[in-house]
DNA sequence: TTCGATTTGTTCGTATGTATT
DNA sequence: TAATACATACGAACAAATCGA
C-alpha cells in the first residue's frame, strides 16, 4: 500500500486519481498501444499494490472518456480510431434526414509554413514553430459538404509527407495513432455562421455570399495537450451539426 | 434484497439500474423536489434493501446527468436550474474573447397555437395539441444577439400566460421547475447556417441577408421526454457557440 | 471553540454472476 | 469444460466535510 503511496511524486489527493495518472502516463510512454489489451485488474492492482476496487475506479474515467475500452469476459484495451468512434465522437455533421454517413476525403493541399502567433499559441508552442497545413474536401453521398483546413505541429510529426498523408488506409486520426503515436481523445469546437473563401464556396457549389458554417476545433490528446488545429466550412443545405451532451 | 427484486415491475436488469428509476420515479412523482435534500444513502439502502455500495452506484449516474448534487458532510439534493447551471450545461454562447454572460431576455410575444404535425411529432404529443409559443429577444451586454422562438405543450404548463412568463424570477427552466414541476435535464441541438427572419434580422441590427447561426433545440425531462423546441437565430459576430464535450 | 453526530468520499476485502476464449 | 476477466453486490472501516449543541 505504502508503494504507491510513495510511488507518485504528487500527493494528497485520492489514490485512485494517482493510478489514473500513472495508467495515462503509461498511454502517454507508449507502453500500451492503441488497440492493445492493458493488464487486467488484478495485475494492476498487484502492480500498483492496491485492491481491485481502487484499480476499477481509476479505470472507470478512463473509460468514460473513451480513452480505454472494456469488455467483459476479454479485458481492458486502449480504444482506438476506428470510423465507428470517430464518427460519434468526432464528428458531428448528420444528414438533414438524420443520417449519418462517414465523409470522403479528398486531398487539396498540402505545405509546411510558418505559424501565425495566434495558431502557435492555441497550440503552446512555441512561436514561429513550423506548421503542417492540410486542406481536405469532404463529400458524402458522392456531394462536397465541407472543406478542411488543419494545422499540426510540424515537430510531433515526424515523416510526415503529401505522401504518407494521401496514401493512408482509414481516417486522419487513425494516422496521427498508428504512425506517430498521437491519440486524439477530446475535441473543442467553436461554431458560427459566415461565408466561405471563394475558392471553397466554388467546391461547394454554392455562392461566394452563402451563409455557411464555420467550425474552429482544437483537438487534444492526453492531459489536455493541444495538438490540432482545424476549420471547416460547411454547406448546411444538405447536412447539420449535432450538439448532444447526453448520457452514454 | 427479494424485497427489492419484487418490488420492480421489470427485472433481469442489473439492481442498481432498478434502483435508478425508482429513484427517478419518486422525483418524476414530486417526492423530492428541486433543491431538496433526498434520504442519505443509509436511509436508502434501508428503504430498498439493498447495501450502501449499490445505492451510491445508482446515485452516480443521476449525478453524472447533473439530476442530483452530492455534498460531503451535507448530502445529495435534487439539482436546481441556478444561472450558474444554466450557463454551463444549457447555454453555449460565448464571447469570441472567451467571456461568458448570461443573457436578459426581453418578451416578443406570446400566444397559444396549433401545432404543427412536425412539431408534436418531435413532442411525442398528438395531432392538433395546443402549444404556447413565445418568442424572446436575448441581449449580452446590452446587445441584442440572438432571438428565441420557443414551442412548449399547453397541457404540461397549466395555468401559464403571458404574466406568469414574464415576470418569472430567473431563467425559463427555472420557471418551469418551480411553478410546473418539469426539469428540463438534457438538451439536443442542431446547428446550421442561414437567414434570419427579416424582423429578427431588424432585431439583431444586421442585414437580411447577414449569415446567422441557426440552432434547433429539443429539451428533454427525466426519461428523455422531450417538452420544448426552441429555435434561435444567432448573430455570430460578437458570439460563437461552444460545443465542448468535455470531461468534468 | 470544541465536540459529537451525520453524511458523503475513499479504500479495502470477499463472493458470486456472466461473458469470452 | 476450465480458466480468465470484467460486472455486480455485499460489507466494513476510516477519512473528510458539515452542522449544531
Amino acid at each position: 500500500m505504502s508503494s504507491a503511496l510513495l510511488a507518485g511524486t504528487a500527493n494528497s489527493n485520492p489514490l485512485y486519481a494517482e493510478i489514473q495518472q500513472q495508467i495515462t502516463r503509461s498511454l502517454i510512454g507508449g507502453e500500451w498501444k492503441p488497440g492493445e489489451l492493458i493488464p487486467s485488474e488484478i495485475e494492476l492492482s498487484r502492480r500498483f499494490g492496491v485492491s481491485k476496487g481502487t484499480v476499477r475506479r481509476a479505470l472507470e474515467d478512463l473509460v468514460s472518456e473513451k480513452i480505454l475500452v472494456r469488455r467483459q469476459g476479454r479485458g481492458t484495451f486502449v480504444a482506438t480510431h476506428t470510423r465507428d468512434r470517430v464518427m460519434y465522437h468526432f464528428f458531428h455533421l448528420i444528414g438533414r434526414d438524420g443520417s449519418r454517413e462517414p465523409p470522403v476525403a479528398t486531398l487539396l493541399g498540402y505545405r509546411v509554413i510558418k505559424g501565425t502567433d495566434e495558431a502557435c499559441n492555441k497550440l503552446r508552442i512555441e512561436r514561429q514553430s513550423r506548421l503542417v497545413n492540410v486542406q481536405n474536401s469532404l463529400a458524402v453521398g458522392g456531394k462536397e459538404v465541407f472543406v478542411d483546413d488543419i494545422l499540426i505541429p510540424r515537430s510531433f510529426f515526424p515523416g510526415l509527407t503529401q505522401k504518407v498523408f494521401r496514401d493512408r488506409e482509414s481516417t486522419i486520426y487513425a494516422l496521427y495513432q498508428s504512425r506517430f503515436n498521437i491519440n486524439v481523445v477530446r475535441i473543442s469546437e467553436e461554431l458560427a455562421a459566415g461565408h466561405a473563401p471563394p475558392e471553397h464556396a466554388k467546391r461547394l457549389a454554392i455562392h461566394r455570399s452563402a451563409p455557411v458554417l464555420i467550425i474552429d476545433r482544437i483537438a487534444y490528446t492526453y492531459q489536455d495537450k493541444p495538438i490540432e488545429l482545424r476549420r471547416s466550412w460547411v454547406n448546411t443545405a444538405s447536412h447539420v451539426y449535432l450538439s448532444d451532451l447526453w448520457k452514454s
